[in-house]
DNA sequence: TAGTTGGCTGTACACTGTACATTCCCAGTA
DNA sequence: TACTGGGAATGTACAGTGTACAGCCAACTA
């Protein structure tokens, strides 16, 4: 998005500049480094790193592994983003601006269901960054986007401005809980069985409802749970709306 | 509970156990050390490592620290715990044991939000250690029960096995996320307002809903949010529950 | 051309979790 | 009482983390 240059003349490196300084009849002398790397940006930073997590997981995100995946030192990175922090900060919000905000069809409800589920799925395109809300939320401006949009419908919808503000954290909760929740395993034995595997640590006549609805209960992230979930806050919402 | 001895024979210093081997006359010798720690054991190591989080942070979390806390070496925790994420787990299912399963007054619904309060007050009570449930869960003897309380009520109220599998997901997310999202601030000047002043990123008249709610947002934790959420999902099940 | 500036680099430090080998203490047995 | 086996605690060490700091060198300004 612009900070890319001229892709089609250095073929798969994607670390050709010319040095300067350099006669412009000199073509090419293979004992120097005429190469840079692509100049650092913030954007180009935070995106490499949203990928980086993507791709191989949160706890791959290195100063040192961004730094190399980027082609530069470390300690270049700490010219554009003041700390590993705020680099989470700025891909948190990189991801919300996923999220579409736009749809204006159907009632109050329906735009809230389509706007959370909007958000909903940005998380889970980024569910590896999810986990990372925690102990504070910087939030950006995509953040503030959402935000607004989200408690413009809930009074749409008739919600005081007290009640619209408890519904929005429900369904901001909700929402980021939902993913920040990973998969469930008992205490002992994780390795054997990777989501849940409830009885192991008790006999299973002392849990008989779990049992009961056992099969429900595996793939905390299936299709639909989250959907569900949402449908049951709206309904609230929707009875405390006509009071 | 059990795991201490004779508290009342050693005064303060908990570090007093005579060295056996030890003729009976002999009274004290000053140059030579009598005294060791109590015994180290999973339960006292456990509930060390609580303390320290809910005195000191999550990130005062070290087995270094931990390890002096207990006036021991680092590596004599590990022959008690596997491993850090372990000792978490442990932790996590030590507060579990909080939650007041056995309240049975009021019809289901009410039962059902006392449980869940209990749950919200025992992971408020612990505020810290709630930012740890991410990535895995590992539900061990504790949690078994919590969860499968939720679910008989679920099912006593007359919810499909499907459908209380899903309310006890909201249920569940709803409560955890609660507490693992932190204070929110805006992504700049964070240290200078330490709550909500969300309109730092953008200009107020881009954001009209937040400024009109902005006096309720404050506080992500303010007194009552918690329950004000609960009602709108409790609201909903009621509505599930009578088609 | 001389001076300055700002992005980048290498080095270094404090701190983390924890593997490994060693030492020590104590219970049980002869 | 003396011996011994084994589990618990220890000290050392290592790889990996975030990032402070000082120097370097290309690129811009006068």
């Amino acid at each position: 998005m612009g900070y890319e240059k001229g892709s089609s003349l250095n073929d798969q490196s994607s670390t050709s500049r010319v040095r300067p300084g350099q006669p412009a009849w000199v073509d090419v002398d293979p004992s120097k480094d005429y190469t840079r790397p692509l100049p650092l940006s913030r954007p180009r930073i935070v995106r490499a790193a949203l990928q980086l997590v993507d791709d191989k997981g949160l706890a791959a995100l290195t100063m040192r592994a961004l730094a190399t995946e980027l082609e530069v030192s470390p300690m270049a990175l700490y010219n554009h983003v003041r700390d590993k922090d705020e680099l989470v900060d700025l891909m948190v919000d990189l991801m919300l601006g996923e999220v579409d905000c736009a749809a204006t069809e159907g009632d109050w409800v329906t735009q809230l269901r389509a706007l959370v589920h909007s958000y909903h799925q940005a998380l889970a395109a980024h569910h590896q960054l999810a986990r990372v809300y925690s102990a504070r939320v910087r939030i950006g401006p995509h953040g503030l986007l959402v935000i607004d949009r989200t408690i413009e419908l809930l009074l749409q919808g008739g919600l005081s401005p007290a009640d619209a503000a408890d519904a929005f954290f429900a369904l901001y909760t909700y929402t980021v809980g939902f993913h920040q929740i990973g998969h469930i395993v008992p205490l002992r034995d994780a390795a054997s069985q990777d989501e849940i595997g409830y009885y192991a640590a008790l006999p299973p006549e002392q849990i008989p409802s779990i049992q009961a609805v056992s099969p429900h209960l595996s793939g905390v992230h299936r299709p639909g749970r989250f959907d569900h979930g949402l449908d049951i806050i709206l309904a609230g919402l929707q009875a405390k709306a006509a009071h």
